[in-house]
DNA sequence: AAGACGGGGGA
DNA sequence: TCCCCAGTCTT
């Protein structure tokens, strides 16, 4: 038996007219949505990168209160900006960010480009981010696509395109432009993300008193809950840490910045002894890592590995208290080492060990 | 085209 | 547990 279902089409300006009135009635009041000033939109922006509102709304405050201009933010050190954001992951950002702060101050005398393809020659800024500023403040007719925009509009439109291709990133940015309100693309976009963050959500979408409940495809077949469409799942790496503490005579530990690209760049952590396995340390290769005659005393801090689990690597961490007499030349006071920026699992520690 | 890159929150 | 988050860059 065939089954028959009615569907609603758009015409040509519904979609946004209904978008957009739902927005102004529903939009939450955040602080980036006071202005256009583009150094404002462009560091919400940033930290909003795969980052949820909520998570990233204390970061935004404190960068805007500490930084309160794009000149501000390029006279700092790297240093500062990374420990600001620390405990926000994807560091990269952090260091882009800052970059180009000052480039944006070295070469434009601190004023942004005011158009999309100006925007996206910039470090950390992607055709989403470059459409977001252009369109919020300087009304150019981009359409932003990100996890919110891939999700609204595969339900609506029924697309099984699986979002994570580059054929879905040309397909959706087509069809959100087609979409789009040219006279106000700024609000045309946020809404949509605003949609798919509070309405078409994830899980449980509040689709009994959806706006586009007659028009949705998914809604009509039955096949929210399927899409959007995803594929491919990624596969995690088991790394196991070694983190050697080091309480020395007078009141030193040591740090080391690293500084490879991988995870952490340019974050500071204790000495580290990576192994292949879960296997415990012996002294010996404690004592390789320091060229000294004296360790007093070694114990093992936690007997179980701590799991921290990132998105492709779940690490099994093990700290170590090294006790020694000798006085390290190259030390970190325990009272400065606060201020330097860390993985949240070493600020964790550094707030459960009593040094 | 695929992989790397954090940490937290919700179900 | 697993999934996802106002993505971008590198390989």
């Amino acid at each position: 038996m065939q089954e028959v279902i009615f569907v609603r089409i758009f015409t040509s300006m519904n979609f946004s007219k209904l978008l957009i009135d739902w927005y102004q009635l529903n939009k939450r009041a955040l602080p980036w949505r006071k202005t256009t000033n583009p150094y404002a939109v462009w560091l919400s922006e940033i930290i909003l990168q795969q980052t949820r509102i909520d998570q990233g709304l204390s970061y935004y405050e404190k960068f805007i209160e500490t930084f309160p201009t794009v000149f501000d933010l390029a006279k700092a050190d790297e240093e500062t900006v990374l420990k600001l954001w620390q405990g926000l992951g994807y560091y990269s950002r952090a260091r882009n960010l800052h970059h180009t702060a000052k480039f944006v101050v070295e070469h434009f005398n601190g004023t942004f480009p005011d158009n999309y393809k100006e925007l996206k020659k910039l470090k950390g800024i992607g055709d989403y981010t470059a459409s977001a500023i252009a369109s919020i403040c300087y009304d150019e007719p981009q359409a932003v696509v990100d996890g919110n925009v891939f999700r609204v509009l595969s339900r609506v439109f029924g697309i099984e395109t699986p979002i994570n291709t580059t054929q879905a990133a040309k397909e959706f940015k087509t069809l959100a432009q087609s979409l789009l309100d040219q006279t106000n693309p700024g609000e045309f976009n946020q809404a949509l993300m605003e949609f798919g963050a509070t309405q078409c959500k994830p899980q449980k979408p509040l689709c009994s008193g959806c706006i586009f409940k007659d028009h949705c495809i998914a809604f009509n077949t039955g096949k929210v809950t399927l899409l959007p469409i995803k594929t491919s799942k990624l596969k995690v790496r088991n790394r196991y840490f070694n983190y050697l503490v080091v309480v020395s005579a007078n009141e030193k530990t040591l740090l080391e910045k690293r500084t490879q690209n991988g995870i952490w760049k340019n974050l500071y952590q204790f000495p580290l002894i990576e192994k292949e396995n879960n296997s415990i340390l012996n002294t010996a290769e404690i004592e390789d890592v320091f060229d000294i005659t004296k360790i007093e005393s070694v114990t093992l801090f936690n007997e179980k590995p701590i799991q921290h689990k990132l998105s492709h690597q779940h690490l099994h961490i093990r700290f170590w208290i090294v006790n020694t007499d000798m006085i390290p030349k190259d030390g970190y006071a325990i009272s400065e080492i606060n201020k330097y920026p860390v993985p949240v699992v070493i600020q964790n520690f550094i707030e459960r060990f009593s040094f």
